[in-house]
DNA sequence: AATGGGACCTGCGCGC
DNA sequence: TGCGCGCAGGTCCCAT
């Protein structure tokens, strides 16, 4: 899935691709992806801006168009971007450039999202957004967990909670630190948070630099797959020797999801 | 505050 | 072989 490695990933590829490069036209095969403006009214005004400033926030992915105008994108579960010559399968809303390629968002499931604001702080899931995992000090880090009684691992995921961090790198974080993904967030002590903190880290940094993991339908700008799977500890590995005590990786769904651990190691 | 469910979607793998 | 079903997960929304 798309989270935060991911999504800076695909940022940084956009920063060398396509700074300064104008849109000539716009393709809309599936109109679903596009909210809150109508297909016709997003072509006309995204027809003839240059790509400026790239901005990601969690897995948000911002693009400046002019001054007062952003195009907002979030890839959801199945979406990738894709820079090419030609159409791609599950191209669903393609931007026709100056350089004569294509810059595609596709999405196999159609549950992504492209917005056109004219702020994008003002947007509910910007504003709401809980501090960034790789900028956030750890005191703040520590601090964020006063009060939290809900479970560890969903509380991860939320987005108010912490930025970025999907199903997947939640699960590895919780392994790196050896952290049951039921405990309860506020029964955590503080060494075990700051491990938590290191890990998180650790496992962001190392993902973006091999380009985030694909593991379904993501890709990198090229169509590339990201090298990070071959990293992943417990994340769909059920039955699979833990790598750290050789005991089985086990799947519970906590919270309606599906969720992968070494109860052996996890405590 | 926390939790559980449903909705949005498509493709895949399962059982019969 | 083929069909129906459940599941996969990010976010929002509603109910308890």
């Amino acid at each position: 899935m798309p989270e935060l490695p991911e999504v800076e990933t695909v940022k940084r590829q956009l920063e060398r691709a396509i700074l300064s490069v104008k849109v000539n036209n716009v393709v809309i095969n599936d109109a679903r992806l596009i909210k809150g403006i109508s297909a016709k009214m997003f072509t006309e005004r995204i027809t003839g801006c240059s790509f400026g400033k790239i901005i990601r926030r969690g897995k948000v992915l911002i693009i400046q168009l002019k001054k007062n105008l952003f195009l907002i994108i979030h890839l959801r579960i199945s979406g990738w971007l894709m820079l090419s010559k030609t159409q791609e399968q599950y191209a669903r809303v393609l931007f026709k450039l100056s350089n004569g390629t294509f810059l595609q968002f596709c999405d196999q499931r159609v549950l992504g999202e492209i917005k056109l604001v004219d702020d994008y702080k003002k947007l509910s899931i910007i504003e709401r957004m809980g501090p960034e995992p790789l900028s956030v000090t750890e005191d703040r880090f520590i601090a964020l967990f006063t009060g939290k009684k809900t479970k560890i691992k969903p509380l991860l995921m939320d987005q108010t909670f912490l930025a970025g961090i999907g199903n997947m790198y939640a699960q590895e974080a919780l392994f790196c630190a050896g952290i049951h993904p039921e405990k309860s967030a506020v029964t955590l002590r503080t060494p075990t948070i700051k491990k938590l903190y290191q890990c998180l880290k650790k496992i962001l940094t190392q993902a973006i630099k091999e380009k985030g993991s694909s593991v379904d339908t993501y890709r990198q700008l090229d169509g590339d797959q990201g090298c990070y799977k071959s990293y992943l500890n417990v994340y769909q590995r059920k039955g699979e020797p833990c790598t750290r005590c050789k005991k089985p990786i086990v799947r519970k769904a906590i919270a309606g999801r599906g969720t992968y651990f070494c109860p052996h190691c996890q405590n």
